[in-house]
RNA sequence: GCGAGAGUGGCGGAAUUGGCAGACGCGCUGGACUUAGGAUCCAGUGCCCGAAAGGGCGUGGGAGUUCAAGUCUCCCCUCUCGCACCA
């Protein structure tokens, strides 16, 4: 009678049926009025087959595709691979293929486990971004932004490795030494290829606000990476040479008590005035080392070293003479590279000045302390108080006094207000092969010149040397870059830097929605129709760099005229990590579990509710603690057993349904359906076996179930997608997939308990427990709790002095003893 | 150091507004059944005392507010994540 639940006999056969049926193509007709819903997932980089990471995501973003779907949205939920970057060409270089071989084969792996795990995707809309036809419009998109002024070159820092003659990314970096050979990392100076995000610091950071359903986490991460500070920009004056020397300070406040001044190591002006100084021999050997260190390992520079450079700078307010230093301390990538230095005030200038016995002067006197000696302080005081040694400005309160003092050197014309952000402009260029090349042609006599729009794409040649060593593989070809001049004709060569991945990842959602189009990288009718997208779901991992990418990407193509918004996904959830035993998982370590195995053993169903079941979508799944025996059955695979024979039962058998099961069913819709909304999935599952088990009971007493069935089919769509479909088909006898029909509505009479358990306490304790009406009046109510037995037994004859009535869902007698 | 978040049974985790702590599942214990299977089904399962009825304790620790605290306030401890010389 019971129908066995076979995974591997029914997932195969819907796999070609949906894919034959086309039930998952976005409508993209105008005269389909059902409201869009644009179900994003951050799309795969192919480094291999799928991983549980993959599989822990995607659970989700398919889930509320399906389910958006069935709440009669015109669902978009498109696939793609960013499939630029150097892990295929890491990988090309230790197998000797090409990796665009590499790279192509991993896709097709992991299109056909998608496909295995029955992922409701549009694959009419699918990109990657290594196909000559993507990469062509992220170089147009590139020139566009080079006419705008937002692509520019300039001369940068980079991890150079001396013996493989390449430039590293900071993640190559190990150790301060190249991860390949173990060489130690020097840094160069390069010409380099920038976005200018810096423009649109600000927006970022405003726009911030229009991200309504972000995790606040990431929103945070976004806020303090863009790092706005508010202070002045002050002007101080090398006595020596009587050049002036800007420097940002947040504190102008505490400009009385600077007492050194101290440049970045690699600040330009070092040698010149070190030389002037008469101390460039002493200074020389740590800007040296600072050149042969790489850029990672500068950060973790000593807070105490520094040489004095043997001039000295004049403190605007007061004419004070002090010495100039140059110290790793001070950093070139943030402010002017310059910095008056206020020990008394400030952490990092109080440790370099006990280090080199330089002078404290408090400035600040905390309104709660005794007034202290600046010789005799241990640690820098950063908080409020009253101004002091400032001259005229003495006795004002601090912070609220910056703004006089700003001012004031304004009106000197030694100063002004100023914001700084920590935010850099985007290193884009990469001196490597497997990315989409910079489309711009170097001529002796025009400079930089664009490639014209209709010589697009510039394709990456296939005869390559990727060996490492040498010049980078496009500029090594012997043919590949000269060229002629788009200008003038003359020869002229070729840049050979290709860009940055996450160029390609910034735009990708533009793409989906104007599959195949050849007249620009989309049509800007089919973006403003389905975008900003609805959702979109993916890793923390990408919480700073690809978001904050994709979110100027898209005010600058605002700012083009190209697209209609500002902000391209206010709708953000991060599925956590899939870890091992409390840490991720590594080769390495050889705790590695692969999702497709268990897809193949126990079906894609039963993997999709492991995942979803787990916990919280954001929360992190160990999978040592939620797996047990891999041998042995899990439980949401027991689970769906059980949900096929109540299912096939209910079917079978006439007798009417209770109204307890009815009314169950409503409240599980209820509960399910504002789950679903919030990525509840585990406790939607959790109801969802509420549910089964009620109509067990109710079937093995001989009363039906089959509206409990419906429902619990339809509602099992999304997360389960074949065992539904294979019950709403087969068992339950409907003509079309499950996957169109409709969410089951509840009807709120029925979702709300008709009888309540209503607790009685005494003194606050749990005695009683009585079910009672749910429109029990307080009255009707305080007399049942108090004609309770136990309650009576509790009370022992002691008189209630106070009654709380809550009703229907509790009665508090208090005795005051 | 700064910022964000979290501590609940043997385990994963439930518990919109303060109102039955531990839903649901795993595991475990006992039993039934058998076509001995990836079984299935039934019962039990926070800890302590007790044969039971019942009672006491219990959400990292300590105070507090309240008739009532996992939930609110203060202090402390631990862990995770992010940033990390940002002037």
């Amino acid at each position: 009678m019971s129908r066995r639940y076979d995974a591997a006999e029914i997932e195969p056969r819907w796999v070609d049926r949906w894919e034959a049926e086309g039930q998952y193509r976005a409508v993209d007709d105008p005269a389909d009025e059902r409201p869009r819903f644009y179900a994003l997932d951050m799309f795969p980089y192919p480094s291999g087959d799928l991983h549980m990471g993959h599989a822990e995501a995607f659970s989700g973003g398919d889930a509320v595709a399906r389910y958006q779907a069935l709440r009669g949205h015109n669902v978009m939920h498109p696939i793609g691979w960013d499939a630029f970057g150097l892990n295929a060409e890491n990988a090309a270089i230790k197998r000797g293929t090409p990796p665009a071989e590499w790279t192509y084969a991993n896709i097709e792996q992991q299109a056909a486990s998608f496909r295995r795990m029955g992922m409701s995707f549009d694959w009419s809309r699918r990109v990657r971004t290594c196909d000559p036809e993507y990469y062509r419009w992220t170089q147009w998109l590139f020139l566009r932004f080079f006419e705008q002024g937002l692509a520019y070159r300039k001369g940068a820092q980079v991890n150079w490795c001396p013996k493989d003659q390449t430039v590293l990314a900071n993640e190559q970096v190990i150790a301060g030494a190249c991860e390949r050979c173990g060489t130690p990392v020097e840094r160069r100076e390069l010409t380099q290829w920038f976005f200018k995000i810096t423009d649109y610091a600000q927006r970022l950071l405003d726009d911030v606000e229009l991200l309504t359903d972000w995790p606040d986490r990431v929103v945070t991460m976004q806020r303090n990476w863009i790092g706005r500070s508010e202070g002045a920009e002050v002007t101080f004056t090398i006595e020596e040479t009587g050049e002036d020397v800007t420097v940002f300070t947040t504190r102008p406040d505490t400009l009385w008590g600077v007492t050194f001044f101290v440049f970045a190591i690699e600040h330009p002006d070092v040698q010149r005035l070190a030389e002037l100084g008469g101390t460039w021999k002493d200074v020389e050997p740590l800007v040296r080392k600072a050149q042969q260190t790489s850029l990672v390992d500068r950060e973790a520079a000593d807070s105490k070293e520094g040489v004095f450079l043997g001039v000295h700078a004049v403190n605007p307010v007061n004419g004070e003479k002090v010495p100039c230093y140059a110290a790793p301390y001070v950093l070139m990538g943030y402010g002017t590279g310059a910095i008056m230095a206020v020990p008394a005030h400030d952490e990092r200038d109080f440790v370099f000045a006990r280090a080199h016995d330089l002078p404290v002067r408090v400035v600040i006197q905390p309104d709660d302390q005794p007034e202290v000696d600046g010789d005799a302080m241990t640690e820098a005081m950063a908080g409020d108080g009253l101004m002091v040694n400032s001259g005229q400005f003495d006795g004002e309160a601090s912070p609220a006094s910056i703004g006089k003092v700003i001012e004031w050197l304004q009106a000197k014309g030694r100063g002004r207000a100023a914001v700084n952000f920590r935010l850099r402009d985007w290193l884009i260029s990469r001196q490597r092969y497997w990315g989409a090349p910079i489309p711009i042609v170097h001529c002796p006599e025009h400079g930089e010149v664009a490639v014209p729009d209709d010589q697009l794409p510039v394709l990456l040649p296939k005869d390559v040397d990727f060996q490492p060593g040498g010049e980078s593989p496009l500029a090594r070809h012997p043919t590949w870059k000269h060229v002629q001049c788009p200008t003038c004709g003359a020869d002229a060569t070729r840049d050979t830097d290709t860009m940055d991945t996450f160029v390609d990842s910034s735009w990708y959602f533009f793409r989906y929605c104007s599959p195949g189009y050849e007249g620009g990288p989309f049509r800007r009718e089919d973006v403003d129709r389905w975008m900003p997208a609805n959702q979109y779901t993916g890793g923390v991992e990408h919480a700073i760099l690809h978001l904050l990418y994709c979110r100027f990407f898209t005010k600058a193509l605002y700012d083009m005229g190209m697209i209609g918004f500002v902000e391209p996904f206010p709708r953000l959830m991060n599925q956590g990590q899939v870890i091992y035993g409390g840490a991720s998982m590594s080769k390495t370590k050889g705790n590695i579990v692969e999702p497709m195995p268990i897809v193949e053993r126990w079906g894609a169903d039963t993997m999709r509710l492991i995942m979803l079941f787990a916990g919280p979508f954001e929360d992190d799944i160990d999978w040592k603690l939620i797996a047990g025996d891999p041998d042995r059955r899990p439980g949401v695979h027991q689970w769906l057993g059980r949900v096929f024979t109540a299912v096939d039962d209910a079917m079978a058998a006439d007798a009417t349904e209770p109204e307890s099961l009815m009314r169950l069913t409503h409240k599980t819709i209820k509960g399910v359906t504002d789950d679903m909304e919030r990525f509840r999935f585990n406790t939607a599952i959790s109801k969802l076996q509420v549910l089964t088990n009620a109509m067990r009971a109710s079937l093995d007493a001989g009363e039906g179930a089959r509206g409990a069935a419906r429902a619990l089919v339809v509602m099992l769509a999304p997360l389960a997608p074949f065992a539904a479909e294979e019950l709403w088909r087969e068992v339950i006898g409907e003509g079309s997939s499950v996957h169109v029909s409709s969410w089951p509505v509840f009807d709120p009479a029925l979702a709300a308990d008709d009888t309540v358990t209503m607790v009685v306490q005494v003194n606050g304790r749990v005695r009683d427990k009585i079910e009672v009406s749910a429109d029990i009046s307080e009255a009707d109510a305080e007399a049942t709790a108090r004609g309770s037995e136990r309650v009576a037994r509790a009370l022992d004859g002691r008189d209630v002095a106070k009654t709380i009535v809550r009703a229907p869902k509790l009665v508090n007698l208090v005795v005051r003893d």
